[in-house]
RNA sequence: GGAGAGAUGGCAGAGCGGUCGAAUGCGGCGGUCUUGAAAACCGUUGACUGUUACAGGUCCGGGGGUUCGAAUCCCUCUCUCUCCGCCA
């Protein structure tokens, strides 16, 4: 979230920058300032009545040790009426608590490279790559693909489970393994720390990093537990600095981690969830920094660099988007999608998303650093899909099938253990 | 699942209801000494809020209560550890 410092000393750009999002409720910020303004006032009041309770019990308490106990009593009496002037400003918690609720609901501020625009339409495409495959007959989408070489079976996962919940078997087992791999290599490669995290988290986590409260709906819940099915890998890696405060000379801090996904899509019916587009359960390798804040964007643009190479390297066309304000995600401050061209459905699918979050997530987070001077001031923090597996391999099928079966690109050769799939 | 113990500063670990934001040790930082380092010695070292700067206020797992006063007493929640049972 922002901090309440921050909209107060920059309140009219606050409200500018919102409005490049499209924000439904301004007036939220107006009302979280008169509501600070009051809480700084009441805040005050406390502490003088506070700091007399304080020091007449310290006297009372040398006064009993003297054996002075009439005026310990009238000490005393003092104390009750001042107990009874805190009555007055009770109402302070009651405001801490609004003005929380309504930071919770303020999304971060668009960083100005953000394009203004409501839909995905005005989403702008900043550059675009690869090669999109020329076919003469027939092209058959990767649904079918992945029955005809028996790949996935999405009827045995509505069955054990559910739609949107595909069960992976023989070399489409096979290829999940192989890009997962290929992908963490990649990652740990270009220097960023493995880890395998937990699935689900607690509630402090999802709250930590935004899904909590704004995407509640999204995760699935264990109640039982009150424990979340992870919506991202982001969510249990970003939470495994909460509440510290590193060193400058810890930074940057580089994680890469495979998970699960799961997100329960509530809402989100029709057909671009045919096949492996959209689905309850998938597969994804994930990067999160944590940098200087002064480094962040520098940082958001080799995170893109770094995903694009990988997309290239999967010899996929693919295009950059940076997203408008009113496609962005609550969080980020700026974002740019990834997506790749399948040859059948000729669509573009979303495989990647490159955020940086500024401070937004550190602040709910508490993670800090202490600068030169030995104030802690908070991190910045990022991250980006590389990649998510579903889509990926929906192009890959798409884009690389011929006669007899599908060729796979070369880096994926030995992590695949075979050059192709089918004949 | 059953029984018990515990939660204090970066870590370890003290803490009769008042002078405790908290002993001590380790670690960190600065210095003396040294060609340099180690050792030794000296000093320093939590976070948040707030002020031009002081002052002031809050924080000893979370929440509530008793009291003039709570790290210390009571209630409650969460978590951790040990033993037993079950088990990959």
């Amino acid at each position: 979230m922002l901090q309440v410092n921050f909209i107060r000393q920059n309140a009219d750009l606050v409200k500018e920058r919102l409005a490049v999002r499209n924000f439904s409720r301004p007036e939220l910020v107006d009302e979280l300032l008169a509501l600070d303004e009051k809480r700084r006032k009441l805040q005050f009041e406390r502490d003088e009545i506070q700091s007399r309770i304080n020091s007449a019990s310290k006297m009372i308490g040398n006064l009993m040790r003297e054996g002075k106990k009439e005026e310990a009593e009238t000490q005393k009496q003092e104390v009750t009426a001042l107990k009874a002037a805190m009555d007055d400003v009770a109402e302070l918690d009651g405001i801490e608590s609004s003005i929380h609720a309504i930071l919770v609901q303020i999304p971060n501020l668009p960083s100005p490279l953000v394009p203004k625009g409501k839909t995905p339409e005005d989403n702008e495409v900043v550059r675009e790559g690869g090669i999109r495959p020329a076919f003469n007959g027939e092209v058959k989408p990767h649904w079918d693909l992945v029955q005809q070489y028996d790949l996935i079976d999405f009827e045995l996962g509505n069955k054990i489970t559910g739609s949107g919940f595909p069960v992976y078997k023989n070399k489409g087992a096979r290829l999940q393994r192989a890009l997962i791999q290929y992908f963490l290599d990649y990652n740990t490669a270009a220097g960023y720390i493995e880890y395998l995290p937990p699935f689900m988290v607690n509630e402090s986590s999802a709250y930590g990093t935004g899904q909590l409260p704004d995407k509640e709906g999204q995760m699935y819940h264990a109640t039982e537990d009150n424990f979340y099915l992870i919506p991202t890998a982001e969510v249990p890696v970003t939470n495994i600095y909460r509440d510290e405060i590193l060193k400058e000379t810890e930074l940057p801090v580089r994680m890469t981690a495979y998970t699960p996904c799961f997100r329960r899509e509530a809402g989100s019916y029709g057909k671009d969830v045919r096949g492996l587009n959209r689905l309850h359960q998938f597969d994804k390798v994930e990067v999160v920094q944590l940098v200087h804040p002064d480094k962040s964007y520098e940082v958001l643009d080799a995170m893109v660099a770094h995903v694009e190479k990988l997309i290239q390297s999967l010899e996929l066309p693919y295009r950059i988007l940076r997203l408008c304000g009113g496609d962005m995600g609550f969080t980020s401050a700026l974002t740019y999608d990834f997506e790749v061209y399948s040859a059948a459905q000729e669509k573009w699918l979303e495989v990647s998303s490159v955020s940086n979050f500024e401070s937004y997530q550190t602040n709910r987070m508490k993670i800090r650093f202490k600068d030169a001077n030995g104030k802690s001031q908070l991190l910045h923090s990022l991250n980006g899909s590389a990649m998510a597996l579903p889509r990926i391999v929906a192009a890959l099928l798409e884009n690389n099938q011929d006669k007899d079966g599908i060729k796979l690109p070369k880096v994926l050769h030995s992590y695949f253990g075979a050059e192709r799939i089918g004949g």
